[in-house]
DNA sequence: GGCAAAAGATGTTATTTAACACAAAAACAC
DNA sequence: GTGTTTTTGTGTTAAATAACATCTTTTGCC
C-alpha cells in the first residue's frame, strides 16, 4: 500500500511550487494505483481526463503523456508499464483549478510544455537529417539522458530490445541490430544481451552529429 | 503609420481574455513595427526578450515563434518578413506578470503550447512515415490549411518556391519539381509558376495517407 | 534592352535503406 | 524436458531518394 503522504514529496517539480492548503487538496482528490508489467495504463483515442504523473517505475508510452490534457484532444497513442510502475492521477478539473489560483503552477506547466515543444523539433531534425548511424547514436545518448546508468556510469539503465531501439531511431529491426554491432566493432559501446555499455561517448557524440 | 488601438483588436484570440485594463497596459509597453520583405526579424541565437505578434503580412519561420521565450532558451532558428508584415512585440516580462494576474491567459498559451506539440509529434510522424508523394501532397494541404485559398477556394494564398516546398518535405529541390509535376500529370494539382491551384483535394488527401 | 543571377526542369548515377528470407539463440509455456 | 514463440543475427535483393550534371526559363538590376 503507498502512502499518499509519501506520494506528494515525489511529485517531481510540481509539489513545489503549491502551497499548503492545496497539497492537501492534491492528496484529497488524487488516487495512486500501482501497474504490473505490461499493463495498460491507457489507450488510443481515450478520453484524458486525469493528469498522470509517474511516480516509479517505467512506462512505455509511444508519444507523450501530460500533453493531451492540455491540448483537449483525446489520446492519440497507449502507454503500457514497461516494469512494475506507480502512477499518480489528479483530476484535470483541479489541475485548472490550482492553475487558475496559483500563477507559479502556471508557469511550471508552461515552462515544460515549451521545453518538450523544443525538443519535439528538435527529434524532427534528429530523424529527418540524419542518417542511420547518427539516429542510432543520437538514441543512445538520448536514453542515457532521460534514464541514467547504473553505478558503473556507463552501463544504461534500461534494457530496450533491438526492435525499441528501432522505434527510436526510426528504422528497421535489421539496421539497428547491424549497426549496434557494428558500434561494437568501433569499440563505441559494449552489448550484453539488451544492456549497452557506453565505452566512448565522445565518439558517439560525434558519430550523432556527423553520422 | 499604426495606431496601437486598432493593434489589439488584432491580437487574434490573445486580446479576448484581458480585461480592459490590462489592454491598456499591453498597448502602453507594446512596440508594433513595420518590416520590409526578407528583412530579418530575429537570428539564431539571440536572447527572446518579447512575445512577437504576427499582425498582418507573412513571415517565413524556419522552425517557431513564440516558443522560445517561455522555454526561456534562446532563438534556435531566424525569422524574416516573407512579404512587407507588420509585428507586435509584447516585452515577455509583462506577459508574465499578465499571466500571474489573468489565469485564462495562463490557459490560453498552455493550450496553443500543449496543441502545437501534438502537431510538432504529428509532423515527426509525417515526415519520417510517408514517402515523397506523401509528404509533399501534405505539404500542400498544410499550406491550405494555415494560409487558406485565393477567392477560388482552390489556389493557395501563399506562392512557395519549389525549394520552400521541399524544405516544407523534407527532400531536395529536385524532387520537389518531379513530383509537383507527377501531380499535375494526375491532375490533382496545377502550377501556374509558384501558384498551386488544388483540382482534387480528396484525391491529394488519400495521396498523403497513402503515398 | 541586355546581362547576370536565381529558379525551375529533367535525365543519369550512386547511395542509402527497406524488404525479405532464413537461421540461430533465447525466453516462455506446459 | 520438449515444443513453441519471440528475439536476435546475417545475407541478398529491390526500392526510394539524394547527388550531380546540364539545360531552360524567369527574375532582378543597371
Amino acid at each position: 500500500m503507498i502512502k499518499k503522504e509519501e506520494v506528494l514529496e515525489k511529485l517531481p517539480e510540481m509539489g513545489r511550487v503549491l502551497t499548503i492548503e492545496e497539497r492537501e487538496q492534491v492528496l484529497d482528490e488524487m488516487q495512486v494505483r500501482a501497474y504490473r508489467k505490461n499493463e495498460p495504463i491507457y489507450s488510443e483515442g481515450d478520453v484524458p481526463s486525469h493528469l498522470l504523473c509517474l511516480l516509479s517505475g517505467k512506462v512505455k508510452i509511444y508519444k507523450d503523456g501530460y500533453r493531451a490534457a492540455f491540448a483537449e484532444e483525446n489520446y492519440v497513442t497507449a502507454a503500457a508499464a514497461f516494469e512494475p510502475s506507480v502512477i499518480a492521477s489528479i483530476p484535470i478539473d483541479l489541475v485548472r483549478q490550482l492553475i487558475t489560483r496559483n500563477p507559479q503552477l502556471a508557469w511550471f506547466f508552461m515552462h515544460r510544455l515549451a521545453v518538450a515543444l523544443g525538443r519535439s523539433d528538435a527529434r524532427t531534425v534528429n530523424l529527418t537529417q540524419k542518417h542511420i548511424r547518427g539516429r542510432l547514436a543520437e538514441s543512445i545518448l538520448f536514453l542515457k539522458e532521460s534514464y541514467g546508468t547504473e553505478e558503473d556510469g556507463q552501463t544504461l539503465s534500461v534494457y530496450p530490445s533491438r526492435e525499441d531501439m528501432a522505434n527510436l531511431s526510426n528504422m528497421t529491426t535489421s539496421n539497428a541490430i547491424r549497426t549496434l554491432s557494428a558500434f561494437v566493432q568501433e569499440g563505441l559501446i559494449v552489448l550484453d544481451g539488451r544492456k549497452i555499455k557506453i565505452l566512448n561517448e565522445a565518439a558517439l557524440q560525434k558519430t550523432s552529429r556527423i553520422g
